[in-house]
RNA sequence: GGGGCUAUCGUCUAACGGUUAGGACGCCAGGUUUUCAUCCUGGCAAUCGGGGUUCGAUUCCCCGUGGCCCUACCA
């Protein structure tokens, strides 16, 4: 809050570029972008690129890509330029931690010089023997602070004679850091739990801590949501922003996503890469859908939401306190109600190319506007997309003859039925040949020869598909057409003869 | 080990301290259908345990217990 009035909010998202977009990381940024825009504020984009030996060749596009694809577009920041490449917008940048490695060593510093930062030489193999023995010993494993002991004149010297060290934060003791979060209420930490923080590594980049603490300042933003992983370091970042006298922003920590067995979810257990989702034929707007109502809800039954809706009606108070687990048959079934929404065309252009993944030859005289009317009905997921309409594309249909009888219907009897069929069938034309027409036609046909209707359609679908589950025959005779149906009806008859 | 967070059907969740604890996904049964899917109807299924506070606790408090996160020169 300033003097004049109510600061534009401005939150973030800032993911390492370390391979993919996680899932949960998608739900992060989706309350962030909602948050902002129900705020009139500002969704800013930022690369937490400072750990060099995990960073990914590309990722960076990935991410920006993925996000874009969840309608999820930075307003500020790191983006995607028009060209498709990986551009940057705004006045606050860059944006990148890797290009701000002398702003970070300068705030270091002045916290050096404040007497609230130090310089550490000590060597990985001191540490680590230091911790075993603190934990053999059933200590705290925290640092021991040997090297503020050091000198100043000390300090020059080995500074001069170039020896490796780190910047570390030093973090006063029995001191009660509270803060209000916005989800999670109250937290309450005590510093003396709290180890002295590497601030700036050994290579001149800095850790998270002071990284997000100095871009989250710098980039002016004001609300920090960010995954629950982070609360406990929550008052570190508290105590960096009071040792540089800046003010503290709203804090908000997600509950976790998790796998069925309640563990922080994971690669091992499923897909969590957006990218994946993406892949097998999930809607952005359904995985969004799915995502948001993780943790969140609004109270009513209502469980359809776009986007636009959801910064209608989010309540980043509402927000639980607990972990949820990722449950990919809801989603499923998220995804099954957006396929069924769209328009027929769309549907299809979205369907096509995992439809000529799946079927090796698809032959130019089926009736795929049919097809895939059908298929729209009945997939989950664009990547099953005849899967089980197989035999609609294949040259022969491998099945028993008996699978033609229907229940106890005597085998004459269904010979003689399908021969008449074929004779009804051949009436139509070419322009008549539809599933409603047929339909109606071939009922009339069964009640005025005073037939059953399962000694002539299970039959006739039997004969067109060799299996026993399938859509009507009526359907699959359209999507076949007159010849390769009358074909398969014939084909038949010879099977039962 | 230490610290923090957390706890309603299998899962996602609803319930100003007073409800037969509601909905959704999934599952099961019935109906519709030649079959499958869809659709319709119905069903199974939960307040972690123990103490308080209260006329009354899923709800507030405490203690357990479980789960999760952090405890890195990772984020």
């Amino acid at each position: 809050m300033s003097l004049f009035g109510k600061q534009k909010t401005r939150t973030r998202f800032a993911p390492s570029p370390t391979g993919y977009l996680h899932i949960g990381g998608l739900r992060t940024a989706l309350y962030e972008y909602i948050f902002a825009k129900q705020n009139q504020g500002t969704f800013v984009l930022r690369i937490e690129d400072t750990d060099q030996t995990r960073e990914v060749e590309g990722a960076v596009g990935g991410l920006l890509k993925a996000l874009k694809w969840a309608g999820l577009e930075a307003d500020e920041g790191i983006l995607l330029g028009n060209d498709g490449k990986v551009a940057e917008k705004g006045n606050f940048g860059p944006y990148t931690q890797s290009k701000r490695l002398k702003i970070y060593q300068k705030y270091a510093q002045e916290l050096v010089n404040k007497g609230q930062a130090y310089y550490c030489f000590c060597t990985p193999a001191r540490l680590e023997e230091l911790k075993a023995n603190q934990q053999t010993a059933g200590q705290l494993t925290h640092y021991d602070r040997e090297c503020l002991k050091l000198t100043p004149d000390e300090i020059k010297g080995k500074l001069d004679n170039g020896e490796r060290h780190v910047i570390r934060f030093q973090i006063p003791e029995g001191q009660e850091i509270k803060f209000q979060d916005e989800v999670k209420g109250e937290i309450k930490f005590n510093t003396t739990d709290i180890d002295d923080q590497i601030i700036l590594k050994s290579d001149g980049f800095p850790t998270y801590h002071l990284a997000s603490v100095v871009d989250d300042y710098s980039m002016k933003i004001n609300y920090v949501i960010r995954g629950e992983e982070w609360l406990s370091s929550t008052p570190k970042h508290i105590l960096l922003y009071q040792a540089f006298g800046w003010a503290v922003p709203q804090f908000a920590h997600l509950p976790l996503l998790l796998n069925s067995d309640k563990s922080k979810l994971s690669k091992r257990q499923g897909d969590v890469a957006v990218e994946d989702y993406r892949d097998h034929g999930y809607l952005p707007e359904a995985l969004v859908n799915f995502v948001a109502l993780l943790g969140w809800n609004p109270g009513t039954e209502k469980e359809i939401f776009s986007l636009a809706e959801l910064i209608k009606v989010f309540d980043i108070k509402k927000v639980h306190k607990s972990g949820a687990v990722f449950n990919q048959e809801k989603l499923n079934w998220f995804n099954s109600e957006y396929l069924k929404k769209l328009n027929p065309g769309e549907f299809q252009k979205m369907a096509r190319p995992y439809l000529e993944k799946n079927i090796k030859q698809v032959s130019p005289d089926l009736n795929l506007d049919k097809f895939f009317a059908i298929e729209q009905q009945r997939i989950s997921r664009l990547s099953e997309v005849g899967e089980d309409l197989k035999f609609i594309f294949a040259a022969d249909l491998n099945y028993q003859a008996e699978g033609l009888i229907w229940k106890k219907s005597a085998k004459a009897t269904i010979l003689k039925n399908l021969k008449s069929l074929i004779v009804e069938l051949q009436k139509y034309d070419k322009p008549d040949w539809r599933a409603e027409t047929l339909e109606k036609n071939i009922r009339d046909f069964i009640a005025s020869n005073n037939l059953l209707n399962g000694e002539v359609l299970w039959p006739m679908r039997f004969a067109l598909t060799g299996e026993e589950k399938s859509p009507t025959p009526f359907e699959v005779a359209e999507i076949l057409g007159p010849e390769k149906t009358i074909k398969r009806l014939k084909e038949a008859i010879e099977k039962l003869k």
